[in-house]
DNA sequence: CCCTTGATTGTTTCC
DNA sequence: GGAAACAATCAAGGG
């Protein structure tokens, strides 16, 4: 059962990632990203969907129709989404596993970036 | 040991 | 280009 834990999860107020002018405030050097969600598959097959039915729909109207849209389907409408979703999710674990793996390698060598 | 939290992902529209 | 509602997620660290 999905427990929420504790409903203290709120989301962040804002997307505004902190620029730290000074301080490179990173907690993880090339921080290997996420997958994205199933959320994100469904709205990009449904994005066409919800403009086609809600050309009038601006940002806020979308957001929500997909939302609502996305919790009236099926588990099974969802599993597809969900694949998708668990493919990105491997390609996420290949990057922590190449992330993790070059940050264990004392440096090879390689050059790595940095600023940019 | 378990839970919490944070970070991230993509879409839309608008200036 | 970035901002926010919409939802999922999931991995790692902290207590």
């Amino acid at each position: 059962m999905p427990k929420e834990t504790t409903k203290t999860t709120k989301r962040r107020a804002a997307t505004k990632q902190d620029k730290a002018p000074k301080a490179k405030g990173k907690k993880d050097p090339k921080a290997p990203k996420r997958a994205l969600s199933a959320y994100m598959f469904f709205s990009q097959d449904w994005r066409e969907r919800i403009k086609a039915e809600n050309p009038d729909a601006g940002f806020g109207e979308i957001g929500k129709l997909l939302g609502a849209k996305w919790k009236e389907l099926d588990d099974d409408e969802k599993k597809p989404y969900l694949d998708q979703a668990a493919a990105d999710k491997a390609r996420a674990e290949e990057e922590k596993s190449a992330y993790d793996g070059k940050k264990a390698d004392s440096g090879s060598g390689d050059g790595d970036d940095d600023d940019e």
